[in-house]
DNA sequence: GCAGCGAAGGTCAGGAAAGGTCAAAGGGCG
DNA sequence: CGCCCTTTGACCTTTCCTGACCTTCGCTGC
């Protein structure tokens, strides 16, 4: 027994696997037609499953003509280990615990030898002229940032 | 699903791009009769996109032999975007700087339409907690970082 | 020369059509 | 009961499109 909320998703799921480049463009008036609820519940879907960290990117515009739209960024529910390391890195992230983390994704197979040069030299010039609380929080921002982006071309 | 804005932008854009020296020249009363506007719509068309930021310059002259022009500026080349657009972050970074970047980068065919609302997806998440002075230089520190590993990829 | 007319284009405010936000109410489950 | 997830509705912001009214320019007749 599902929620509505379970019910849209499965169903926005079911649209974006038919469609080739994993690119949807929906109304959220359709959407909620269809369902018989309130526009927001869409947003509400959205906004707890269809989240970058869960491997899609939603844009959508307002006005006339206004859409949403939602990218799927891996065919597959995207690696374990890509979600681990995201919550793993958390708000603020040592030089060591940097190591860690991309030690375990490249072993994991998840990413490629220069991948992890690749990041861990741009983590480098970007942290390390700043003091240390800030370095911390800038990491952690910019590892969950690369790895988001490097795992979803 | 276009509006008819997005037709007037497409049907200006391929007008441009058939038009050596990017220079079009029109009248305002003919395209609103082709597209069965009234004529001020072809001013918004022009002031939401066509601006400065988004490439082009509009000039115009009104009475009897009227006209309008638009002017493509010269577009960054494709393999000198990236460091130009890197150069442009600098070290702090507005959203609306972050906007007219990407679009650029877009424009240059650097980043395809995925990457750019991913991008953006990732910059919004990480900075939108933030206050203003940090907000802005973790904003230039992302793209910064992303660009070189999207590019770098 | 210049006053006036007609033919451009410009501005602005308002209404309509999207989508967004947020907080409160509802509902299961330990 | 208390907590977390879901659902709803009231209210907000953005974008588009139109129409009324204004400004600028060339031309023509005096």
């Amino acid at each position: 027994m599902g929620t509505l909320a379970d019910d849209i998703e499965a169903y926005l799921k079911r649209l974006l696997s038919e469609m080739e480049q994993g690119t949807l463009d929906i109304r959220r008036t359709d959407l909620a037609d269809r369902f018989q609820c309130v526009p927001s519940q869409i947003n509400y879907v959205l906004k707890t499953r269809f989240t970058t960290r869960h491997g899609y990117v939603v844009e959508s515009r307002r006005g006339g003509g206004g859409y949403i739209r939602i990218v799927r960024l891996t065919p597959v529910g995207r690696s374990q280990i890509y979600s681990w390391a995201y919550d793993k890195a958390g708000r603020t992230l040592s030089k060591q615990g940097t190591e860690y983390l991309l030690a375990r994704l490249e072993d994991a197979g998840a990413l490629q030898n220069r991948d992890v040069a690749l990041i861990r030299n741009v983590i480098d010039q970007e942290t390390h002229h700043l003091e240390q609380p800030l370095a911390d929080i800038v990491r952690a921002s910019l590892l969950r940032s690369l790895l988001t982006v490097v795992m979803g071309s």
